[in-house]
DNA sequence: TCGAGTTCAATTTTT
DNA sequence: TTGAACTCGA
């Protein structure tokens, strides 16, 4: 492809610090490997002195082939096979890398960092059955008072902030913060008697290893040439990983794009920006302002939203392309509707279903969707954040890994050793827990001597060492044959097939088997390794991977995904669901600036991913939480340019029903159709919900209410119909409690 | 100690 | 609606 000016200026500016500031479809991935050709090209730079770094395992695997390809090079097969070639990979792999890397070399006390070479990673469920395993047996707290959740969140915070367990001390202002050091005291403990470390813990052990002077020296050498993609969601300890590297050679390069910034949940800071412009004073900005790949239309659109934004660098967003396509709005008079006429509208374009892309504000909200989808017999699939992983017999399977890797893995040694089902009760594990603990062993070394703990009766110690013959077993395999095959030799010697299915039948049961022979297919692309190394690297990427990097390429489905999950893809024509207030923007956000702006430029990514057809759905009342629900429009589509929009006809779409209808029936079809109308009528008419009708007498100040969609509250404000309440849940909002679906309690 | 049956709470966004 | 956490009889 052939370089814009600015791109061009970019792609050749390599001895300097560099700001990109690119908007969505600049063509910054095409530059960014231009960048790269160059460098190895023309200026005969070692690829492997070149770092460049991604959010996402997709984004990482699209740069490495698209580099691969101008290069003509294969691309490497995993981080550990990248001789010759750049790093590109995400944060997290490469800092994963680096710390083995280091580990490998310098003994875990010399690092100061507790940590041993064949480290494991806590994903977010595990750190959340450890932290309620303390929170409940070790500081005996109440788990509605301090849920498992919230105390992870501030532990989390704490970490990217820099804040050790033993400085959060300083941190104690309130009983919930006493609480969150309790537990990041003891959670602390665990990771290191697991060896374990979570996905917090990627950033900060890296960035404790760069700060010892003799390793950031090789790795500033190592790495002269630096890239950074998604500079605006890196996080402060990233920013300062980011620094560290750079701090020699000052090669680094950032690209920036502040209105996709939608991370800040994840502690993504945009005050990185202003840091970089004071840390890299002379940097050169270039600013890449033109879409290669959406309508005039769509991003007019676009940027009649994100102007309503205050924060953020002032954006005008062009292109060249065509203005033939259309926005269009459905207005739908419930969820069910909504979901068929999307459904329609799939069914009746021409070419694949793989053009379409549905994107939705949460997860939970794909159900209508596919439901209609189902009816209509077309294919689809639904991308969600580790679905595959999380489903229990891989979960299973993956535990039997970790522990035959690292057998002090206790977290994952506790879950299999009753699975499947082998007489190993809660009593013997607790006793064998009490023991480990008070003696400092591991699991491997009890079992050995379980004839020593005098508390377990001889038929549970018989159990245990079958167990552990059977463990044993695999740990020696594991020295023999690769991963994929001892995934099969776990099955084999557990008789998990069995286990699992027993029970099940049909459909249920052939998924199952079918999930089990998926995860050994993936496994199957580390067989060239020595067999411990695949073992290794198997569950490494794993627990990085997402259901995202599964997707294939190849079949012809419509694609299902939320918004965040979108920000990589571009789609030639995209449904933009649930736009109403209190889901998007959510009503988490709606009380907050900083929050709703971070929903507008959440908005503004869903908008660009389309290319040419856009669809913005909405429904007057839908099923959510577990109830009937009207909500207004979103505020969204009011900041729209409404010349930009158009209607979607709905009877337009009731009558094409009514005509489907009545051909199928003989005679009667007058008769029919108006009945159908009548019918349709009916549903378009009627509120499924009711409006409470509530005696606004009963309700006084102070009194506690409760409401189905924001729980127990107080009426902290009254006037004749509107109060103001203030629920535990979040803040205060104000309603009419004659017709809201309040409740005094 | 099991497991069937019952209750009760919960929905942002993910590397 | 789902799933996790409980209850209770065997």
């Amino acid at each position: 492809m052939q370089l814009n000016t600015k791109q061009e200026e970019a792609k050749n500016k390599i001895n300097w610090p560099l700001l990109i500031i690119a908007w969505a479809w600049s063509w910054k991935t095409a530059t960014l490997t231009a960048r790269v050709e160059y460098m190895i090209r023309e200026k005969n730079i070692p690829s492997n002195n070149i770092m460049m770094v991604t959010f996402t395992n997709k984004a990482a695997t699209e740069m490495r082939e698209r580099v691969a390809r101008v290069l003509w090079v294969e691309k490497p097969r995993s981080i550990y096979a990248a001789w010759n070639f750049p790093l590109i990979w995400t944060f997290h792999s490469i800092w994963i890398f680096i710390l083995k890397e280091v580990l490998l070399k310098y003994s875990s006390e010399e690092l100061q960092i507790w940590l041993r070479k064949d480290f494991i990673i806590y994903d977010e469920q595990d750190k959340i059955s450890v932290l309620k395993n303390i929170l409940k047996n070790r500081l005996n707290l109440d788990e509605k008072e301090f849920p498992a959740r919230k105390i992870a969140f501030y532990i989390s915070n704490a970490k990217n902030n820099l804040i050790t367990a033993k400085w959060y001390e300083k941190e104690i202002d309130s009983t919930i913060k006493e609480v969150v050091y309790k537990a990041y005291l003891e959670y602390e403990k665990d990771l290191i008697s697991n060896n374990a470390i979570d996905f917090d813990d990627i950033l900060i052990k890296t960035y404790a290893v760069l700060r010892i002077w003799k390793i950031l020296e090789y790795y500033q050498e190592k790495y002269k040439y630096l890239m950074v993609d998604e500079y605006q969601d890196t996080n402060l300890v990233q920013y300062e990983i980011v620094k560290l590297l750079a701090s020699k050679y000052w090669n680094l390069a950032v690209v920036w794009d502040d209105s996709q910034s939608i991370y800040s949940w994840r502690w993504a800071d945009m005050r990185n920006i202003i840091n970089f412009k004071k840390d890299y004073s002379d940097a050169l900005v270039i600013k890449l302002e033109q879409n290669y790949r959406s309508t005039k239309k769509i991003i007019a659109w676009a940027n009649s939203v994100i102007a309503k934004n205050t924060s953020g660098i002032k954006k005008e967003l062009w292109t060249e392309n065509d203005e033939w396509s259309h926005i269009q709005y459905i207005e739908a008079p419930d969820d069910k509707i909504e979901a068929s006429i999307i459904t329609q509208i799939i069914k009746e374009k021409e070419g694949d279903y793989k053009d379409n892309l549905v994107l939705y504000r949460t997860n939970a909200q794909s159900r209508k969707i596919e439901e209609s989808l189902l009816m209509a017999n077309i294919p689809y699939r639904v991308i969600w954040w580790m679905k595959f992983y999380d489903r229990a017999e891989i979960k299973d399977l993956l535990w039997y890994l970790k522990v035959i890797h690292n057998p002090n893995d206790t977290v994952a040694m506790k879950r299999i050793i009753n699975t499947p089902t082998r007489k190993i009760w809660a009593k013997s594990i607790e006793t064998m827990d009490n023991y480990r603990e008070n003696f400092s062993l591991t699991y491997p070394q009890i079992m050995e001597n379980i004839d020593d703990i005098e508390e377990l009766n001889n038929w549970a110690k018989n159990s245990i060492k079958i167990f552990n013959q059977l463990f044993e077993d695999l740990v020696l395999k594991s020295h023999k044959i690769v991963v994929s095959e001892l995934i099969r030799e776990i099955v084999k010697v557990t008789n998990y097939e069995e286990y699992i299915t027993s029970w099940l039948s049909g459909e249920e049961k052939d998924s199952k088997l079918e999930n089990i022979d998926e995860l050994v297919n993936v496994a199957t692309e580390y067989n060239g390794m020595e067999p411990r190394e695949s073992l290794a690297i198997f569950l490494e990427e794993v627990s990085l991977i997402t259901d995202m990097d599964t997707k294939d390429e190849r079949s012809d489905y419509v694609t299902l995904m939320t918004i965040h999950t979108s920000k990589w893809l571009e789609q030639k024509r995209v449904f933009l669901t649930w736009l109403e207030e209190w889901l998007f923007p959510s009503f988490r956000s709606i009380w907050d600036i900083a929050a709703l702006e971070e929903e507008r430029r959440l908005m503004y990514v869903a908008m660009t991913r389309a290319r040419e057809e856009l669809y913005i759905s909405r429904a007057s009342e839908r099923f959510n939480f577990w109830d009937y629900v009207r909500n207004p429009e979103s505020r969204f589509l009011k900041e729209i340019n409404k010349e930009y929009l158009e209607n979607y006809d709905l009877w337009n779409f009731v009558n094409k029903w009514n005509s489907y209808f009545s051909k199928g029936l003989s005679g009667n079809s007058e008769w029919f159709s108006g009945f159908w109308s009548s019918f349709w009528w009916e549903i378009f008419s009627k509120p499924k919900i009711k409006v409470a009708d509530n005696d606004i007498s009963q309700f006084w100040l102070w009194d506690r209410v409760s409401h189905p969609k924001f729980w127990n509250g107080i009426i902290t404000n009254l006037s004749w119909e509107l109060a103001t309440i203030a629920f535990t849940w979040k803040w205060a909002v104000k309603m009419n409690i004659k017709i809201a679906p309040v409740r005094k309690v």
